[in-house]
DNA sequence: GATGAATGAGCCTTCATTCAT
DNA sequence: GATGAATGAAGGCTCATTCAT
């Protein structure tokens, strides 16, 4: 399995730091090889092509936003304390990951739209947590019953994402997890839930 | 002023139905020109380079946008009203435009990071009027006493944003207009006004 | 018609003296353009890529051999004569091109097996021109009754190739066009002429 | 001795099986050594490069051809009878194995001139046992007092070769070995062999 | 003002060969 | 002797922009 050689990972992480520092459009493939330390060929034993390690890069470090969010909602027993941590988890990870930050929000979009297309279908599973813990609000009479499900999780997740983007486009001057107790007031204020 | 002249629209409607038609990478200025009727190098008689076409393009479009906002939001007298008439005046004009709609959504986020910069900018006015909207909600009581202003306003466009691009994906196939009370619901909401 | 410009043939005429000095695998787009005095793109404005300035090489050159035997044999009454000008002709363009004589012996036969099957395509013309003055003979009664056209036809091409090749393989040593009696001989006699 | 170690010959057939079904340009190193069952690096231990292997996959299926052919005409005392079985020796050993008629015929001709010189070099002992046989004819008057020797070679390789070739270009869609009588007829009449 | 032929910089990918194990 | 992971040089093609007419 070639996701467990160390090299695997090596050149992602180059690649999230190139593509950060130079952008999408100059992160050429023999710049990621340099900053892996490794040969330009050696990128295309681990992956098929440029666009692979753009995929691959955003499985990988979207794999890990899941694993966390799952686990910080474990421990939560109200739909609303789990938008709460979903929402610090999410603003945390990216304020850990500053080039992260940057590739997911601003570089990573500038691919084309089969590569988004993809990317939308990794993210699905993020956005299932979403739906399953809005239900679970509707259940718990936490959120209004009549709620619709789907246009609530497009306003959560367009609210966090528009956050981090303009947080990012600030240059990450101020505190982003700071944020989050206001945009998780202004989304279950809009699911509904009683003050 | 070169904008009065009749083949800079022309231009840029052209460069419009290039890209939502062949996409961002494939909208070669040689293919812009053929559209719009004139020969390549009529082009840079109108415009800088291939990047000012894409500005001015937005600004265009994004000036038909501020002054439509203007012109449904002048006869409302609460904030609340005047939201969902912004909501439902933003799904319309892209929901008749279905090439715009494309490019503005999908396509345009594919430029490089300096140009979605200056497009930020254009996008300023419009933020702003959500923003005059909020405070004139706010000191009407209709909202929260301390809704964060800037917060909400990203909660607004995050929510009204991720709401065109998910439809546009799904290729245009339901009805974005009638979304429009459900949004709204949602964002009123999160900002504290009373049911 | 891009065939009638003349860079069109400028190119060609490059590629032919590139390759033969080069060899086929050293004849970079970037040397060809260098020789023909153009810039690298400008080849693509009339060529579709690289494959296609071979064909059309072999085309534009093969067409003149054909024209050129169609002409020559045109003032000959006995399909003896007209094998004898025929083979003639044959060393003759090929002497007089020395470069194009590598090209056609031995570079464009290391082509891959797509572009030889294109360039067999372009060779049948030449080849129904040997069918048909073979036919002539058998019914003049200057061949044998029995003549398999085919064969005697392959018989032909193959000696006539084989001695250029061998005549190139040698640089071009000796004087090709000397020994046309000597194949003409050969192959007359191989088709039953009488002496 | 190398030659004689068992993975030496399976190296040069599974070159091959591997160049008669990829092609030329499609027959890397790695294909070849995995058809062998060996590692990439072995392959390194048997040949200096991959010309070598060509050269040495030529060498070998060559001395095969012509210790055979030499078998074959060692029983014949005419020059006449020499030639027949020698020609339905070579349309025979290429009949038997499809892969190897590919290989020689279309794929090896891809090589470059340097490999193709070398090979030249390889073929040069078959060509004498050629000359040989036409010298004896022209001593035993079989064939045409002042007949060029060299010249004749040429036409006989040259139509042999021509008739493989248009064979294995036809997918070798009928009997070869029938052809060899009409060839050799064509040939000896060429000779000036009197009927 | 309008044209469109010409320019030329820039990059992803392949694959023969090596060498530490 | 055998392995196979790693190397790194090399080239065809695109397309925004210019400028002579």
């Amino acid at each position: 399995m070639k996701k467990n050689k160390p090299k695997y990972k090596q050149i992602i992480d180059a690649a999230v730091i190139v593509i950060a520092e130079n952008g999408y459009h100059q992160a050429q493939v023999s710049k990621i090889a340099k900053q892996a330390g490794v040969a330009d060929g050696t990128i295309y034993l681990y992956f098929k092509n440029k666009e692979d390690i753009l995929i691959s890069l955003f499985e990988e470090k979207m794999g890990l936003f899941v694993e966390k969010t799952k686990e910080v909602i474990a421990g939560k027993h109200s739909a609303k304390e789990k938008l709460l941590v979903m929402i610090e988890n999410h603003f945390r990870l990216l304020s850990e990951d500053h080039h992260l930050a940057i590739v997911t929000q601003l570089e990573l979009r500038q691919s084309n739209k089969d590569l988004r297309l993809k990317i939308n279908a990794v993210l699905k599973e993020y956005l299932m947590l979403v739906d399953a813990v809005l239900r679970e609000g509707i259940e718990l009479k936490e959120f209004a019953e009549d709620l619709d499900v789907r246009m609530a999780r497009q306003m959560i997740f367009g609210t966090i994402d528009e956050s981090v983007t303009t947080w990012v486009m600030n240059e990450q001057k101020y505190d982003l997890i700071a944020l989050a107790p206001t945009v998780h007031h202004l989304i279950t204020n809009g699911c509904g839930a009683k003050l």
